[in-house]
DNA sequence: AGAACAATTGAACCACGATTCATTTCTTTG
DNA sequence: CAAAGAAATGAATCGTGGTTCAATTGTTCT
C-alpha cells in the first residue's frame, strides 16, 4: 500500500469541482449555454477538457447543475420576499419588483435561466423550478386567501406576466434597457397583477 | 434548342414545393421539430434528402416557412376575432378562448410553435410572431380605451398568462386534460385578464 | 427518335463538438 | 526515494445529421 486519498486530497478535488461549476457560471453569464462548450469552461476553470470528466458524468449534468445552483438560488430570494407578503397585493408587488429588477441587474444569465434555448436536461430542470416558482407564489395567495381563482392559475399567470415582458428586454442582441423603462414597466406589471388578483 | 420549362413543369414544381412543406407540416405536427429531419420529412413527402434542398435552400429555412405558415394562421384567427371585440373584457375573453381552445386541440403542433426548442432560424419567426399578438391585441385595446397601463404591456401580459398556463397542459409527454380541467383553466384565464384590465 | 437540359436519387462527405484513453504528471506512503 | 495509485492532459475518436454531387431518370422540343 502506498496511495491513499487524504483529507487535503479530497478537498482539493471539491475546491476543482466547484472551481469548474463556477467556470461554467461565468461563461453562461457572459455568452450564455450556447457558448459553454466543454472546451470554453476548460479555459476558464483553467483545467483540460478531459479533466472535467473526473468531476461531472458529462456536458449536460454540469449544465444542469449549475443552472439548478444559479435559478434555485433566484427562487429562494423570490420566496424569501413572498413570505413576508400579508395581501395579495403585496405578493403581486414583491414578485415583480424581485423577478425584474434582479433580472435586469443580471441581464445575461436571466436571460440564459429563463429563454435561452437549452439541453434537454437542463430544460426539465427549468420547468421544475418554474413548478417552484407556481409553487411558492401559489401557497402565498392561498395564506392571504381572497382569490377568486385558482391560486395555481394565479400563480402560473404572474409568472407568466412577467416572464413574457422580459422577453424583449433581456434580449442579448439589444442595448441595455434604460432605467426609466424599466420603472414604467414595473409600474404597469404591478398595477396589472394587484388588478387582476381583484385588488384596487 | 430542345428544352424549356413548361407551364405544366412549373406548376408540378410547385405542386412538389407545397407537398414538401406540407409534410414537413405532419411531421412537426406528429413529433416536434425534433423529430423533423431531413430524412423523415423526406419520407413523409415522398422523395429523397437530396430533392429537399432543390426547393429550399436547407433545413432551416424550410422550418421557418412551415413555422410562419402554421403560426401565421393562428395569428389571423385571433386577429380575426378581436377585431370584433368592442370591449377589454371581450378582448380578453376572445383572446383566451381562442388561444386555449385551438391549442388543446391541436396539442402537438401547438407545443411545437409555442414552447418547443427550435433552431435559430424559427426561433427568430416565432419573436416575430409573438410580436405580432403584441400588436393585435396591443391595438385592439387601443381602440376600445379605458386601459390604465400601456396598451402594449397589458397585450404582453396577456399573452404570457395564457403562454404560461399551456406549457403543463401542452407537454407532449403527458397525458391529454381533461374537458374539465380545461374549462376550469378557460374560465379562470377569463377572470384573470378581465380584472387585471380593470373590468369587473 | 434523339438532343438538350432539368429534376431526382442516395450514398459519400463534412462540420461540429462531446467524449475517450494512452500517456504523463502529481501525491502519498513505506 | 521508490512504488503505487490518482488525477490531468489533449489529441484522436465518434456520433449525428445536414449537405453535396456524380450518376441516373424524366421532360421538352425539333
Amino acid at each position: 500500500m502506498a496511495y491513499r486519498a487524504t483529507q487535503r486530497t479530497r478537498a482539493n478535488a471539491e475546491a476543482r469541482r466547484a472551481g469548474i461549476e463556477r467556470a461554467a457560471r461565468h461563461v453562461i453569464a457572459r455568452g450564455g449555454f450556447a457558448s459553454a462548450n466543454v472546451a470554453a469552461v476548460a479555459v476558464e476553470a483553467d483545467c483540460s477538457a478531459g479533466s472535467i470528466y473526473t468531476y461531472f458524468s458529462n456536458r449536460d449534468e454540469l449544465l444542469r447543475l449549475v443552472f439548478a445552483q444559479a435559478a434555485g438560488h433566484e427562487l429562494d430570494v423570490i420566496a424569501g420576499t413572498v413570505a413576508e407578503a400579508s395581501t395579495a397585493s403585496e405578493i403581486a408587488e414583491s414578485t415583480v419588483e424581485v423577478f425584474v429588477r434582479r433580472a435586469v441587474a443580471g441581464r445575461r444569465l436571466a436571460h440564459a435561466l429563463l429563454l435561452e434555448e437549452v439541453p434537454e436536461p437542463v430544460q426539465s430542470e427549468r420547468l421544475r423550478l418554474r413548478r417552484g416558482y407556481v409553487a411558492v407564489i401559489g401557497t402565498a395567495l392561498d395564506r392571504v386567501g381572497g382569490t377568486q381563482i385558482p391560486a395555481e392559475v394565479a400563480a402560473r399567470s404572474i409568472v407568466g406576466c412577467v416572464g413574457e415582458n422580459l422577453v424583449d428586454i433581456l434580449d442579448p442582441t439589444t442595448a441595455n434597457p434604460s432605467p426609466a423603462e424599466i420603472e414604467t414597466l414595473v409600474k404597469a406589471l404591478i398595477t396589472f397583477t394587484r388588478s387582476a388578483l381583484g385588488e384596487p
